[in-house]
DNA sequence: CTGAAAGCGCTTACAG
DNA sequence: CTGAAAGCGCTTACAG
């Protein structure tokens, strides 16, 4: 590796080699108009100093720089998991992407500008806006007019405003999947555990058990309790149910770590699952089979979320050029992907 | 915002506020040496035209990009978690940094060369390695001398190595000290469900074990299974050691989630924890005090301790150019972390 | 305090 | 196929 600030140029190799500057970019860039015999010569010389261009060179020429903004909150970035942050880099790579990772502390319009401003400054190409939508988080969207963005903008699991760009999951049709399936055990009092209310995931969820509930005829849509999302408030949401409805005999709850304090809780009390007390939950952890018993859950890729949105990002932002669109997002996607139901012991009963 | 491709230059500020581009760039950087009336006109007219500044072009021209370069693997992204990210992120931010993530597919001497490549290329000013140590994916180190790198480095959660900077937790001390606590309880024959050996945090938890094993004069270093880290292998793991020592009264288990998969197992069995085996993980999950019953574990703050190698490498920087550390990174901190046993019921046992 | 000149390391037309 | 010129949008000395 070359010492120290001691940066090789294009200039450097021109001269080593006796050519041009832009014979050397020529043959880094794989144009075909150089001859076999220059290009070998400067390829050597390329490797005996080292060379390597300067994107940032290129890119203040081209105008372009290849990188993709990334906005989330500070508080909790689900998208940003290991495993959905490095699918995301990973496929961002393979379109010739790199990703700039920007965190906005807060919603006001003025944090909002900030952000954008970063990512102005910085040149992004376009921007995934993956921040969760909680209470009016997302209220500055509404007086933006997208078209007068400096770039392209995706926006990840948020409730659909006209004109703008969504990829998420469809949380309603969750909330509806799970109240069937626990209806169809036959259980009579349906409570919910939801997510923070000031989350849209969160109210699409209890929306769309509500109206499961009504279409099926069943009772309970006080049946509402709202958790932290955290397996510690598993244990006083059940008891919070239970105060409103003795006869509670399942739990739909918003997340696998609360289903697991719920569990917890019916073990402490000698609650038998599911005999006594149906339990479910979303996410599918890794872990929730190994829950005592095995959680009943809905599957939600939300790596494959963050790649589909990273590729519609780049279908825009190359329409936008008028350049083809790279092979891994040659095919326009389905911007509303569902859960998946999984049936384990905790509903369904049965030795484990 | 502007609309799209019509970005304003200095020059566009300059002419519009009848100056020279200079003294526009001198307003931007804050610079005393502009009248308060001219700045206050140049001032105008940045926020008429929407200005601002290109970064790539001043990154040019200063030689500087302001960008740190994070390495990690495809596999498994333990560093990259949500949390351990985003501190990263809003640290880097707080220091004046952004940060580039590159994933290294595998640990070729041509893979680590081309992860090089695209980082000095992007003119990254730092490097943190952030790839767990995998068999020999560390081994390019050794040949590697850091003085001939041309930026500074940083290796994380690694083994070691002499003139590099390295910030890891103290993996052996975490085997001795969750072995001497099974100990302390007057457990004998105390199994050790590993991490894949080939790995350098597996290996010195091990070798904990191993070496207060033999301090405390207890048989049993053969008790040794080897786990893949998830829950799944919990009980196999478990089973495993009950055929190498049917008396096994005590596991001490790599990781929580293993931990998980092996109070499953216990409680197929109908053992009693920890009245007939004492169960304990690392990592103390939050979910941890909702197992059943609530594991003993070993806190582990990793992201601290990739804010801690961020801040170390931020010093080198600075180091480097001679110029003042940012506040952040003023004082330095010990690169050598340690985990802090949190004891519940399924060692210690009592009601939950 | 302010400006004209030169340059950062590339690429893009345009000639030969 | 190859090269001389101009320029991307800034900043850094150097003069006034």
């Amino acid at each position: 590796m070359a010492p120290i600030n001691k940066r090789v140029t294009l200039a450097d190799v021109a001269r080593l080699a006796g050519v041009s500057k832009q014979t050397v970019s020529r043959v880094v860039n794989g144009s075909q108009a150089v001859t076999g015999e220059t290009r070998i010569r400067v390829e050597a010389c390329i490797e005996q100093l080292g060379f390597r261009p300067s994107l940032l060179a290129r890119q203040l020429t081209t105008g372009r720089s290849f990188t993709l903004g990334v906005v989330a909150n500070s508080g909790i970035g689900y998208l940003m998991s290991g495993k959905a942050y490095m699918d995301m880099v990973r496929e961002a790579d393979r379109m010739g992407f790199s990703l700039l990772v920007k965190e906005v502390p807060g919603h006001s319009l003025e944090e909002v500008t900030a952000s954008f401003d970063y990512l102005i400054e910085r040149q992004v190409e376009g921007v995934i806006w993956a921040g969760p939508e909680v209470g009016d988080s997302h209220a500055w969207l509404d007086d933006y007019d997208p078209a007068q963005l400096p770039m392209p903008m995706v926006v990840v699991n948020a409730g659909l405003r006209p004109g703008l760009d969504t990829v998420a999951f469809d949380n309603l049709h969750a909330g509806r999947i799970a109240t069937r399936h626990l209806a169809s055990l036959g259980r009579k009092h349906i409570g919910h555990i939801s997510g923070p209310m000031d989350r849209w995931v969160s109210r699409q969820r209890v929306e769309g058990w509500r109206q499961e509930l009504v279409a099926l005829g069943l009772e309970g849509v006080h049946l509402l309790v709202e958790s932290d999302w955290e397996a510690g408030s598993g244990g006083p949401c059940l008891r919070a149910l239970q105060e409103l409805c003795p006869q509670l005999d399942a739990v739909f709850v918003s997340s696998d770590r609360t289903a697991q304090g719920v569990l917890f809780e019916a073990h402490r009390q000698g609650l038998r699952v599911p005999e006594d007390l149906a339990v479910m939950g979303i996410d599918d952890l890794p872990e929730a089979q190994y829950f005592i018993p095995p959680l009943t859950s809905m599957t939600q890729d939300t790596p494959h979320m963050a790649v589909v949105a990273l590729r519609l990002l780049v279908r825009r932002i190359c329409k936008l050029r008028g350049e083809p669109y790279p092979a891994a997002c040659a095919t326009p996607e389905d911007p509303s992907l569902l859960h998946t139901l999984v049936v384990r012991q905790s509903t369904q009963g049965g030795p484990f």
